[in-house]
DNA sequence: GAGTGGTCTAGACCACCTA
DNA sequence: AGGTGGTCTAGACCACTCC
């Protein structure tokens, strides 16, 4: 593909395409604060609609790669803007982020009626099952965690052990369900290890872990699985942003809602 | 404002004037899973363009009230779906919050040149003064957390120690400077107590702590205070709601990214 | 005044779902 | 086949910022 030129047949949407490219122009050749094109510099050198160079920033602005600024321009956020929210992300996307190599070795699958507080979380009828997974995480081949995964049975049929060590969970209940995950409500404890976590994991028992527990949602609000993951100590942290007042770019434009034009 | 008329002369956008009455509508006439009217009936209803409509659930989208699906329609989010991203608080907000009674032994009080990595994170030049805090925080009258707390004393004038156990820093740092606290970065980290943290927190050395640390903004862009806590993990856990990443529209698409139309 | 992003229009074709 | 949301075009006027 030509440089400024985006693929008119494929099936990537323009504004995904052009996106990509402006994400490659930042993390390859531009730094914190600098400014990006223009819109209409765009829509010149890709021969797309504003609208259409509108939605590609307005997707990298979602994703805090870039920010706007009203009769200035666009600019590139500060590294530390850029995955501050929280963000719902499998193992391997996490430790992907930190640059780490994931791998997985599961200890045990099986179909069962789960326990009342599992049931509970998921919402299930008594006698429904879920399967369940108990899998060693690993990080460049070091144990880095150890979790549990709950899944109603009905919500992932034709399931086999080939397929969860290899491919995404959610992306098997999506597919399933037809419905798309959209969050997780989790909560984080600082525990220390038993014998069995600390012989699992190869560290000391005693050592610290940190807990995370809880359920991931579907759009239209069926829980999806219930999870319980024991990730290292000395190997995990857990960073977010807290926000005082939640932002809608617009909010403080009508503090005065009955101000008139004319 | 008649039924089904938008303000065209407000300074308040088309779409956002829209995106309030679809709000309306969601909150007082509809419940979990139902179907909102088609974005084509809403061009017709409020004789706005398909992109503003669009624009005005977009919002609504992002904000968690709606969800759509093609092909279907445009449908109400289940009540545990609206989800807010976490908020900033204090450990007294924090604490009432759990519907427990707050309280502050003040152990230290100083003024001091910071470590070289507090003074980085909260960007101070060589030589420039912090004041330091030590406080073990009570829940109803029970050590709960040892926390430690750096402001700039540029940022912090006239401060006393009276002033400090009583009420809330934010509150102090707020009116000192005129600029609001908007957020703060947090690291989250399971650790054990050692010999001096476990008998201040009253409990065996070797008990889990939920170590929090991180610097606090304000509004503009300055960073007003670095803490570190060490939370009793056997009384504090940390509940937050995780969202997927808001690409995941169409990330689905493009596992064959060089499949073509023709 | 010139350039930027913010909002808006009135069309169009497509993929997907239900029937 | 008809309705839905997903994408895209080619214009327009506005508010804001900088010079």
């Amino acid at each position: 593909m030509p440089y400024r030129t985006l693929n008119r047949t494929s099936f990537v949407p323009l504004y995904f395409q052009l996106a990509e490219k402006l994400r490659l122009l930042v993390e390859e050749t531009l730094s914190a604060n600098d400014q990006l094109p223009s819109e209409n510099e765009l829509v010149e050198r890709y021969r797309v609609s504003r609208n259409t160079v509108r939605q590609a920033i307005d997707l990298l602005t979602k994703q805090g790669l870039v920010y706007r600024m009203q009769g200035k321009g666009t600019f590139v956020a500060p590294e530390r803007m850029r995955y501050s929210l929280h963000k719902l992300v499998s193992f391997t996307e996490d430790m992907h982020r930190r640059g780490l190599q994931p791998s997985t070795n599961m200890l045990e699958m099986k179909e069962e009626v789960p326990p009342e507080d599992v049931a509970n979380n998921l919402g299930l009828q008594p006698g429904e099952t879920v399967y369940c997974f108990k899998r060693l995480r690993l990080a460049n081949g070091e144990p880095m965690a150890l979790g549990t995964t709950y899944i109603p049975t009905f919500l992932a049929q034709g399931i086999s052990s080939e397929q969860i060590p290899s491919g995404s969970i959610f992306k098997l209940i999506e597919t399933t369900t037809g419905h798309r995950i959209v969050y997780g409500d989790r909560t984080l404890k600082a525990v220390v290890a038993d014998e069995a976590q600390a012989e699992l994991l190869k560290i000391p028992a005693g050592s610290p872990l940190m807990r995370v527990e809880g359920v991931t949602f579907l759009e239209n609000g069926l829980p999806g699985e219930y999870i319980i993951i024991f990730y290292r100590g000395d190997r995990y942290d857990f960073a977010y942003r807290a926000v005082r007042e939640p932002d809608s770019t617009f909010s403080t434009k009508i503090v005065h809602p009955n101000k008139e034009k004319s």
